[in-house]
DNA sequence: CGTCACTTTGATGCTGATCAAAAATGGTGG
DNA sequence: CCACCATTTTTGATCAGCATCAAAGTGACG
């Protein structure tokens, strides 16, 4: 492991509570691997023996319903998954696949558990991170349950921009589809939807998209309820 | 508190692996209530200076988007809720209020938050707990992205048939303009829902459900998947 | 027995899904 | 560098699901 990806790890809200000892143990049983994009990681349903943490490229949590498939989030790096199945021993409740060529660290499950038990800080760390999660989805839900498809397109827009925009510009970092179904729509209504932001203040082109009034998206997405 | 009581919470997954002595410290420092029905317990957005457990009645988690409101679950005895920010510290994502009359203990969550780090069972509960609450609130997520509302509703009937149902009988535990909000769709709707479920082998009588033919109403429900 | 809240029913319209097909994009090999 | 292909994206037409509005029916309770 690269010595900049080590010091990522440690800065990670989950590790900086763990002894330099079991860091360093923890460490030793990880497994580090590059999967080519499209690579399935874990299956809905299955008790993961591994905790998974994405360290580069773009990882997609997702469901499947029948032939329908919809994705629950795209995690980036640097971020732990499947923290929740790992620790509890309980069967995940997603799916999930690399979206791009991605870095990957797995690190046993067994170890972590008994981290848990021995470790205070490290405990406290697993809590803080699953009740962090555990808002996210809640975050989530409310967002399907209260807004239409336009008003959660305009928040996922505004917080995308808050991490990786530039200026008043945004590139999207995957295709269309992906995002279509991230946000909960199909492709075709995305398609729409976005060309109606025009009238919001924000001009896209391609995957190019610039947000000319902050403001209009902002009343759009009406940001501050929720 | 009444012997009983305090044994269902000894019971309780996050305080089976309390010591004696901490599971006593945590009944001196808590607070016991009667709530009449409609008592706002918490509002989103502030940081909950207790953990709340319900011992008798119904709790309502809910939000609200400008002038919208959705239940997001309703809680049933006994019960820990607001878990995620009183051990995590962070702001609660619903709010709660009481559906029925209630029975409420508050435990203040500097107390729990001081366990979590000394008491190595209690945080591997905490963690526990946390998990499934994890993946209850994400399977509602994939159940409002993938089904429709009458799968929903199918999905909802079986689960509480599962937990309270006697014989092939349902009796619904709160009115229906609740359990329309809880299942993501107007009253109306539930309304015309529950009449087609008579083509799904569910008769519906008030509050009184029978299920005629359960096989039909899992095949609509889609049990199995996801 | 009247009032009030809840529930049902009907009519209508919007949001978003589906189907079909054209257009744009991006990668590949000649 | 260009032509070709596969894939993604867009556009248009149509349809289903669901919300909204209005009004009638039902039941609980003082």
């Amino acid at each position: 492991m690269r010595e900049a990806e080590a010091s990522q790890l440690r800065n990670l809200g989950l590790f900086r509570g763990l002894t330099e000892e079991n860091f360093t143990a923890l460490l030793q049983a990880a497994a580090l691997q590059w999967v080519p994009a499209q690579t399935v990681l874990l299956e809905e349903g299955k008790i993961p023996d591994s905790l998974f943490i994405l360290l580069e490229g773009l990882v997609d949590l997702f469901t499947r319903y029948g032939k329908r498939e919809s994705t629950l989030t795209v995690l980036r790096p640097v971020r732990a998954f499947v923290l929740a199945s790992a620790v509890g021993g309980l069967p995940c409740v997603q799916s999930a696949r690399a979206l791009t060529r991605a870095r990957i660290l797995t690190v046993p499950a067994s170890l972590l558990r008994g981290m848990v038990g021995r470790d205070p800080a490290f405990s406290r760390s697993v809590a803080r991170e699953l009740s962090v999660s555990y808002g996210c989805v809640s975050i989530e839900l409310k967002s399907q349950k209260l807004r239409t498809g336009i008003e959660r397109l305009a928040n996922w827009i505004i917080r995308a921009h808050g991490h990786s925009g530039i200026g008043n510009r945004l590139s999207l970092p995957f295709d269309k589809r992906t995002l279509a179904s991230r946000i909960g729509m199909t492709p075709e209504n995305l398609s729409r939807s976005l060309a109606q932001l025009d009238k919001h203040g924000v001009t896209v082109n391609g995957r190019e998209i610039l947000i000319r009034d902050h403001a209009a998206l902002a009343k759009l997405a009406k940001t501050g309820l929720i």
